[in-house]
RNA sequence: GCACAGGUGGGUGAGUGGUUAAAGCCGGCAGACUGUAAAUCUGCUCCUCCUUGCGAGGUACGAAGGUUCGAAUCCUUCCCUGUGCA
């Protein structure tokens, strides 16, 4: 690999305590510190729905994600270079980390066709085509400037057999290679991102973290193992992915319908071919309960639609078990939602509240739900961290998650 | 009092002789949602029974009668509501 110089300074990862296979540590971007393990909350459009983003640094975000597929077709790429990168764009001052589309080549099954260049898209908005490859989605990525960029994949289906699976895999591997190679060669500096008035308003990346990163850093660019439900695959999958050379490894291909007991299977299957002293990121996962599960198997950094859209469906997380707030049950209930949540909404409104907010259609249901729900993710992930601190195994925020409702 | 228009299941509202226990929507109940085509989607929602099935009975479209093989749908009377005129 000796042709390819090493990543000049992008992200750096250290690790300050472990328990078993879980650790707690560092992850320092261009756009500052992130604490692992870490939860990051989808925010495809440059906006995680219905939460602006002052209250999102206020509980506590410290990274979020953005999706390239779905900013290209709107506002579109060098819309967004020009208005500053997404962080300027979106007045975002933490870190970013940007998917590839890889998923929406899995996800928009019946608008997309794969070929050994790339995708050819029909965009979901108007029927237009478009193509991804490689190299077009790192340069998307580039201009969308999050801190951390994703490898262009193939997001293998489930189920897929042994064929398809590996087929699946070499071309992931092969788009990884041609990944790496483009973004080494038009790597850029990460865009501290400018506000309207023409200030530079990312304070904390600029005051906080000038020596450590030297105001010169650029992108990072993570790989992405596939494989399938195989763990051979798998291994081969990160084994390879290794040898092209990432300064992060993701875990793609899960949480696509596979019981969940495989998955975690594979997560174990994979991760220990994983380098230790490179972050880990599970794509895509999981409940509260399984992000405190992947944790303490070694993962560093998850994400998941599921906080964010169940609120948005009426379906909370609590200390004490889901809470469909939509239930007539809830309709005289004074109670807090959740009695052992400090967040803004559970020490603030009544179930009762809320469940009218919701049968009303108001947006702030909307709100208020995600509000919470993001604040319960966010907990638990603060007390793994401690727990995994402290040298224990973390547990769940409560025993509710692994027993059976009434 | 007269003249029109109406009275349909929890609400609204289609249906004007037979595949109608009765569309759709709302409400109610249950469920799904895991690198976001998702403020979305899926069931169920008269009663009883069972072998839970495009199952068997029973009720049901203001009330009571009638016409008809068959009526929410046609006729008669009554009750009620809205609008207009006195």
């Amino acid at each position: 690999m000796g042709l390819l110089q090493s990543l000049a300074v992008s992200i750096r990862f250290q690790i300050e305590a472990t328990c078993g296979p879980a650790r707690v540590g560092k992850l320092i971007t261009p756009h500052g510190e992130v604490e692992t393990p870490v939860f990051m909350p989808v925010g495809t459009l440059a906006s995680v729905k219905g939460v602006p983003q002052d209250v999102l640094e206020e509980l506590g975000v410290q990274i979020l994600l953005g999706n390239t597929y779905h900013l290209y077709l709107r506002p579109g790429i060098e819309q967004i270079r020009k208005l500053g990168g997404l962080h300027g764009f979106m007045a975002w001052p933490r870190a970013i980390l940007t998917d590839s589309g890889g998923f929406q080549v899995f996800s928009l099954n019946d608008l997309r066709k794969v070929t050994e260049e790339g995708v050819t898209f029909r965009s979901h908005l108007d029927g237009s085509s478009h193509c991804f490859s490689p190299e077009s989605a790192m340069e998307a990525q580039i201009g969308l400037g999050a801190d951390i960029i994703m490898a262009f994949d193939e997001c293998t289906e489930y189920p897929a057999d042994g064929d398809r699976a590996r087929a699946s895999m070499e071309l992931t591997l092969r788009w990884a290679e041609r990944s790496r190679r483009h973004f080494e060669e038009h790597k850029q500096e990460v865009p501290w991102g400018i506000s309207r008035q023409g200030k530079q308003v990312l304070r904390f990346a600029q005051d906080d973290n000038p020596k450590e990163m030297g105001g010169g850093a650029t992108q990072a660019l993570f790989g992405i193992v596939q494989g399938g439900m195989d763990p051979q695959l798998r291994k081969e999958s990160a084994e390879r992915t290794i040898e092209t050379g990432f300064p992060g490894y993701a875990i793609g291909g899960l949480s696509v319908g596979e019981p969940r007991a495989l998955t975690r299977e594979i997560v174990e299957a994979t991760i220990e071919h994983l380098p230790a002293d490179k972050p880990r990121y599970l794509m895509g996962v999981g409940t509260p309960e399984e992000i405190v599960e992947y944790a303490n198997l070694g993962i560093d950094m998850m994400d998941c639609v599921l906080p964010t859209r169940a609120a948005r469906h009426g379906l909370l997380f609590t200390s004490e078990g889901k809470v469909s707030i939509k239930q007539a049950r809830y309709a005289a209930d004074q109670g807090p939602l959740d009695p052992n949540c400090g967040c803004r909404v559970c020490t603030r409104y009544s179930r009762a509240y809320l469940r009218h907010l919701y049968a009303s259609n108001e947006v702030l249901a909307q709100v208020l739900n995600t509000v919470h729900n993001l604040s319960f993710y966010l907990d638990t992930m603060r007390a793994v961290r401690h727990s995994i601190g402290l040298g224990k195994r973390a547990c769940s925020l409560s025993g509710a998650w692994s027993r059976p409702k009434p």
